[in-house]
RNA sequence: GGUCCCAUCGUCUAACGGUUAGGACAGGUGGUUUUCAAUCACCUAAUCGGGGUUCGAUUCCCCGUGGGACCGCCA
């Protein structure tokens, strides 16, 4: 048995937001760094709202930023008998107990807190069933005998020491009326077969963990360390949800977001290693570490996104990039014909100074894309009888080129700037809407030694 | 409402109780430039408020204020 071991807990109730991708990074840096286990499990204790679909895009998602988890993923449902098992068991010591309120009966309990202005606790009126008679209409469900006094407390890895009232805890359910468990049971039972040991998740478990902690203690199984990290806030300040838009990792991968600048993103959200701003995948697993982890919530930032995408596409591998691209070209735009890879990659090397995404590499290097390229109207208009003679000229000359480099190029465009008493721009300008159909994109030179000589002419004659 | 948690530039965050409160992103100004960019230089910008403790608080304590989480037979 390994030494450290976490896991990461998801339903497959929808796809997996951010959030949920930089908790299963923790856990996965976590015991990585700590050379130990890390575990996937699929909570699909709700059988009504998990989906397959959503279990295999959950995969996908971590596969995708590169988290891989030892052994086959745990589902959870599989170990329902297990769960129903200790449910019995806590029965039998008496750490549990039926309760056969009516759901009427707790609704009642729970609008008269409300109307007392008083928190809902479960009147835990059959914590002590002496007198009560059993109803035989109503299947009971099972409620954990909480502690009723005293205070509890917990030693959290990022929020330090974490106090609570025991009164404020209720009788929870451990099993519902059709005997199945609930998260509260499952999770600790999980946890404690697959000797889990840090639990590393979102802060909205802290209260949780109390209860969970019970449950060990009544067991007698060894509780394992907790670490509640702080919550992702969306642009508006409240709980990243499923409900927010392009929070899911489906949506930056459109964008044209690489896995590298998410996963450096979300490293950074919540924690941090000194001034340190760019690690490498190896880096991360190096540095990581619970005690780096802030205690308050952050705030999505999509500019940032953008800005560490911008600085991976500079840097990554040209022969990197390019599969990246056709990739995402393949599953969001037009499919990238191999018989381009040659020219895109004499190309990547400035199309990629101006990208922030990968998704703007695609736009930039439409001209190269296209074989035929459309002046929208507008455009056209710019090209007028002056504009013309300019590219008859110039094409006249260009054709005379043996060699296309850059220095026969402004050799060229300066005669036509002197002979026509204009600037760069207007040379240039023209050329580039002949070239690409657009005013914007790479540099002229760029445009053309990228080309095909036969392809500059084609492109050029056509307007003429 | 109850319980718990949090609080440094707009954002992400540094700072053994002693720093001109640092970095990054964004923003601004200027240089370079054929468009859009990129790039280079420089600049703006923060310790929520009030009390303590201390020779000295961003840092420790208390109160307030603000924000968040939880309060499901969801996980």
């Amino acid at each position: 048995m390994s030494l450290v071991a976490t896991r990461f807990a998801p339903s497959p109730t929808g796809p997996l937001h951010i959030g949920g991708i930089r908790t299963a990074l923790f856990n996965w840096l976590f015991s990585k760094n700590n050379k130990g286990k890390f575990y996937l499990r699929i909570e699909d204790t709700d059988k009504e709202r998990s989906k397959d679909k959503y279990k295999d895009q959950i995969i996908e998602s971590l596969k995708w930023i590169g988290i891989d988890h030892d052994d086959k993923e745990f589902i959870q449902s599989e170990n329902i008998n297990n769960h129903k098992e200790i449910a019995e068991k806590l029965l039998k010591n008496g750490f549990a107990y039926k309760c056969y309120c009516s759901e009427d009966e707790i609704k009642e309990q729970k609008e008269n807190a409300k109307k007392k202005g008083i928190p809902f606790v479960y009147n835990r009126k059959w914590r002590n069933p002496e007198g009560l008679e059993v109803p035989k209409d109503i299947k009971p469900v099972t409620r954990f005998k909480s502690k009723i006094s005293g205070d509890n407390s917990i030693e959290d890895l990022v929020q330090g020491k974490i106090n609570i009232s025991n009164s404020t805890l209720e009788d929870f359910i451990i099993q519902r009326k059709d005997l199945t468990p609930t998260y509260q049971l499952s999770a600790v039972v999980d946890d404690h077969e697959m000797n889990i040991t840090h639990v590393i998740r979102g802060d909205d478990h802290k209260i949780n963990t109390f209860k969970q902690k019970q449950i060990y203690e009544a067991l007698n199984w060894k509780l394992p360390y907790f670490a509640h990290i702080p919550l992702i806030h969306s642009e508006s300040g409240s709980k990243l949800s499923k409900r927010d838009n392009a929070s899911t990792i489906d949506d930056y991968i459109k964008m044209g977001i690489m896995s590298d600048a998410l996963r450096n993103y979300l490293l950074r959200l919540g924690w941090s290693y000194k001034d340190k701003e760019i690690f490498t995948l190896n880096e991360s697993i190096e540095l990581f570490n619970l005690k780096g982890v802030g205690k308050s919530p952050s705030k999505l930032d999509i500019t940032r996104i953008l800005s560490l995408n911008e600085h991976y596409i500079k840097n990554i591998d040209e022969e990197k990039l390019l599969k990246l691209l056709k990739t995402y070209s393949s599953n969001f735009k037009k499919e990238i014909d191999d018989n381009k890879n040659k020219q895109i990659i004499k190309s990547i090397k400035f199309l990629k100074n101006k990208a922030k995404t990968l998704e703007d590499i695609y736009q930039n290097a439409q001209y190269i894309l296209k074989d035929d390229i459309e002046i929208s109207s507008e455009y056209l208009k710019l090209l007028d009888d002056s504009s013309k003679a300019i590219l008859k000229d110039f094409t006249l000359d260009f054709e005379k080129i043996i060699q296309i480099n850059k220095e026969n190029l402004e050799i060229i465009i300066k005669k036509l700037i002197e002979k026509n008493k204009t600037n760069f721009k207007g040379v240039g300008q023209p050329l580039r809407i002949a070239l690409t159909g657009s005013k914007f994109g790479p540099g002229i030179y760029d445009i053309i030694l990228s080309l095909d000589k036969n392809e500059v002419l084609k492109r050029l004659k056509k307007i003429n």
